[in-house]
RNA sequence: GGCGCCGUACCCAAGCGGCUAAGGGAGUGGAUUGCAAAUCCAUCAUUCAGCGGUUCGAGUCCGCUCGGCGCCUCCA
């Protein structure tokens, strides 16, 4: 399985080649943990969760880092603006270690009802301070770097080569056209690798370094975690696209000049889920979390389905009306699995007919050609209704794909458990199995719609009705 | 002002020069069911925003027009 991968870096989709035979190192942008994680958040994980599950079904085995950013992180861009963390904890009245410790745990329960794997290593940002400040200290030693107010820059124009992944030497930017300019800064793209002059300085986040009492700037925590972790040269690094121009343009920039050598070989970035009116996004206000989404009585997987139907590097627009459309799908899927296995069972893929084989290489071949999980989607589908291949073929064909999907289509249909029953419901169960055994029709459905009004819907199978709350 | 992306049926969405334009949701007709639900069968774009061009051949490449979006603040 040869995976065919569109580099940012050159825009152009390129084979992937790793660096060492049989392994990835892997590395992706995590979250800033001062608040909860929207959904729109949560798909550049769901899409590093799909590539690395693609990595290794093709047999690669994969170093999978993500950081988790507890400092550091401005509200506002060069030395303007206040952390994150700091703001947060303010607002909540909530010291930044607790604020921290919060929405990181409620970040990866997210993860987990997404079905998102762990990653192999979670490094916080805040225990990797000195990997930081020696880094900082390299690119000063090489001259890359200078002091002014207080705060240490990373001088871009030293960097040939600064902002070629995001094509920026081809963009007339405006800067200062929304953010006050830094007139600290010698130049526009220049940024800040640590600071000491935080009008905002809040004790207990703060470091001792060489150029004083202070805190990382946000950009040096990936370049010094990543190669940490992965080495001076790594293979895969992932992010949302709105990190191209700025952080991992300035990644590049201080990591290449720190290691002396290419840094990152393939650079894969995720498109965002927009609403109906824009964006989504924190700093405005009206975002919509997983927990929104199951309280509204979605499974998380639904929403997992929803983000596969489209390709991760494509807007994808978020509605109501999609996310119906994507549970509907699912649950049909896994009414059909569940037929299946009425007839057949999973067996290694080995046994598979030669039409089974087929199947399975169209849609490995979907997968490795940067990852088209739309096209993957309509590959189960497809199979499920080829009248070539058993059901057991089928049940294996989908429990393989699923290695990658993650939709958990080996579960059993979710049925609400009727153990709970309440006694008043369940005389109204029994009176309508009077009624209809007496064809009082009438009286069956009448209890039906009272019991629809309650929440509950009635479903009679061949065995007797069964019921299940919507 | 600069950079980039997109416009495929009622909705979402694949498709990257060549068999009859994937798949899902919704809809419609039929089978089944007391009726529903589920399931099964069938049906659902002579056409890919518009106009030109390149080509033996274009939804797919080029140009223009119209429309939508993102970035050049923070952001996944």
């Amino acid at each position: 399985m040869k995976l065919k991968l569109l580099n940012s870096d050159g825009r152009k989709t390129e084979e992937f080649k790793p660096l060492k035979d049989g392994e990835v190192g892997l590395y992706c942008c995590g979250p800033t943990v001062y608040n909860y994680a929207h959904i729109g958040n949560m798909r550049a994980y769901t899409f590093e969760d799909i590539l690395k599950r693609t990595l290794e079904y093709a047999g690669y085995t994969v170093n999978h880092v993500m950081n988790v950013t507890d400092v550091g992180h401005l509200t506002g861009d060069g030395d303007e603006g206040e952390d994150k963390m700091i703001k947060a904890a303010r607002e909540k009245g909530m010291t930044v270690w607790d604020i921290a410790e919060h929405f990181t745990e409620a970040f990866f329960r997210d993860s987990e009802r997404l079905n998102i794997e762990r990653p192999n290593r979670i490094c916080k940002a805040t225990e990797h301070i000195q990997d930081m400040i020696d880094m900082v200290k390299t690119l000063e030693d090489k001259g890359y770097t200078y002091v002014a107010g207080g705060n240490v820059y990373f001088d871009t124009s030293r960097f040939p080569g600064y902002g070629k992944m995001a094509n920026l030497e081809n963009q007339d930017l405006q800067h200062g056209a929304r953010v006050a300019v830094d007139g600290n800064k010698r130049n526009g793209t220049d940024f800040v690798l640590w600071f000491t002059n935080s009008k905002f300085g809040d004790q207990a986040m703060t470091w001792p370094s060489p150029w004083g009492e202070g805190y990382p700037g946000w950009h040096i925590e990936c370049s010094a975690m990543s190669t940490r972790y992965l080495g001076p040269h790594f293979d895969i690094h992932c992010g949302g696209v709105d990190h191209i121009p700025i952080h991992h343009t300035n990644e590049i920039a201080q990591s290449e000049a720190a290691n002396g050598c290419k840094w990152v070989n393939y650079w894969l970035h995720n498109e965002f889920i927009l609403m109906k009116s824009g964006k989504m996004s924190k700093s405005k206000g009206g975002f919509i979390t997983l927990q929104d989404l199951i309280d509204k009585g979605y499974n998380a997987l639904d929403y997992r389905y929803f983000l596969l139907g489209g390709h991760y590097r494509s807007q994808l627009v978020f509605s109501w009306e999609s996310l119906d459309a994507s549970r509907s799908a699912r649950e049909s899927l896994m009414r059909k699995i569940a037929a299946l296995k009425e007839e057949g069972r999973v067996q290694s893929v080995d046994t598979l007919t030669e039409e089974g084989q087929k199947v399975l290489s169209a849609f490995r071949e979907h997968m490795a050609a940067d990852l088209n999980t739309p096209r993957a989607l309509a590959d189960i589908w497809s199979l499920l209704k080829n009248k070539n291949l058993s059901a057991s073929d089928k049940l294996t064909l989908i429990m393989d794909m699923d290695r990658i999907l993650g939709l958990s289509l080996d579960e059993e249909a979710p049925e609400e458990e009727p153990a709970a029953l309440d006694a008043e419901i369940e005389a109204l169960l029994a009176e309508r199995q009077e009624a209809r055994k007496n064809k009082d029709f009438a009286r069956s459905d009448e209890i039906r719609d009272q019991l629809l009004e309650q929440g509950i819907q009635i479903i009679d199978s061949p065995d007797g009705p069964k019921w299940k709350k919507n």
